[in-house]
DNA sequence: CATTCAAAACGAACTAGTTCGTTCGGTTCG
DNA sequence: CGAACCGAACGAACTAGTTCGTTTTGAATG
């Protein structure tokens, strides 16, 4: 399954991001992380402390990966929403690894929690900026209008009618199309005084 | 914790209810979903053939009492998406439920399933008759449109920075703005033709 | 009102299986 | 040689589901 010619470390570290991804903390197995990577326990234990820790780190590099594939830049918001749609169409796992770690911890994500904090702040704050630029409309509270940027852009991933069976077709005129959607949605949501004075 | 004068068959519904949502399928105790309905397992297991039989009975309820509370009335769209979200904040347990068995299931709800399934495709009729009146923009897919709406009404609940360190202090101000914000944020999707004739 | 009795419920122990994390002898490779 | 690694096995803890003897309930009956 992923027996790259990586070290032992790296070959667990992947195997254990796809097993967390799809199977959560408590769902995932141990033994079959090991397999996967073509490593043994014993090494998958000389390199992390237990489990959790496993867990942690593996979130925290789809984090890490995640905040540097999605940003806002040249103040073009929609093209924001569409590189996160994109990045969540490509990297459905790492979707699904946050919202593993939203349910099964308490929140203890401390390290992990940190890189998402640090990548929200900075896309609010170029939201700030691109609405000083007028290309936003400035009566939106940044932090909120960010938050439902997210919600637009994953909306499909948390569709609960679309309960593709392990492993979408995404069939790419579809996944086109919604993309579609998402960017008209967020131009709508954006678009400077729609009632207000004409500039 | 949940002693009720109820019998035991519904206080067992309903403790499994509380430790599903908190704990998912995998993570969930049937001790103490015993324990906490003040029953015993011998009970459960008159009651229900296995752990997965009952989660997947306690998600068909709160799939039913979610379809019943939140429903596209008076061609009013807004009022929808502010329904959508009125539930989310006081049942939040109801959308970790559907997250839970989105990520824990490989697609076996079946009669869970087609609840959510019927319930979404009458919403996004009244959303095709709320187009054919003029209160929404004729340019959407009714069907995109219907998963934008549970993207924005539902944002709070899976954003990843929001930690809420399990049971939210629930600030009532906060949420009343968080609630105006989804609410602007729909009546900007629908607006009629933004950009093309004037009718 | 008192008695009876079967169904419902409890509680505690038990079975059988699983899983994390550890240990250890043997092997490869630098 | 020694460090890294494998494979296999092991122990301890945990957990779903079962079994069984006892107690409670509640309705019918005399």
């Amino acid at each position: 399954m992923a027996r790259d010619g990586a070290d032992p470390q790296t070959r667990i570290l992947e195997a254990a991001r796809a097993e967390f991804a799809a199977y959560g903390l408590a769902g995932a197995r141990i033994d079959r992380i090991a397999k996967n990577a073509a490593a043994s326990k014993e090494r998958l234990y000389a390199y992390y402390s237990d489990k959790q820790q496993l867990f942690l780190d593996v979130l925290e590099l789809n984090l890490r990966e995640f905040a540097s594939d999605a940003v806002l830049t040249d103040h073009d918001v929609p093209a924001f929403a569409g590189a996160l749609f994109d990045h969540a169409v490509l990297h459905g796992d790492h979707l699904r690894m946050i919202d593993w770690a939203r349910l099964e911890t308490d929140g203890t994500w401390l390290p992990a929690l940190e890189v998402m904090v640090g990548y929200r702040d900075e896309q609010v704050r170029r939201i700030r900026l691109a609405q000083q630029l007028g290309r936003v409309d400035a009566s939106w509270d940044p932090v909120h209008l960010m938050t439902l940027i997210f919600g637009v852009a994953s909306a499909w991933m948390h569709e609960p009618g679309a309960v593709a069976p392990r492993g979408a077709p995404a069939d790419p005129e579809a996944v086109a199309a919604r993309r579609a959607s998402v960017i008209g949605a967020v131009e709508r949501l954006i678009a400077p005084s729609p009632i207000g004075p004409i500039n």
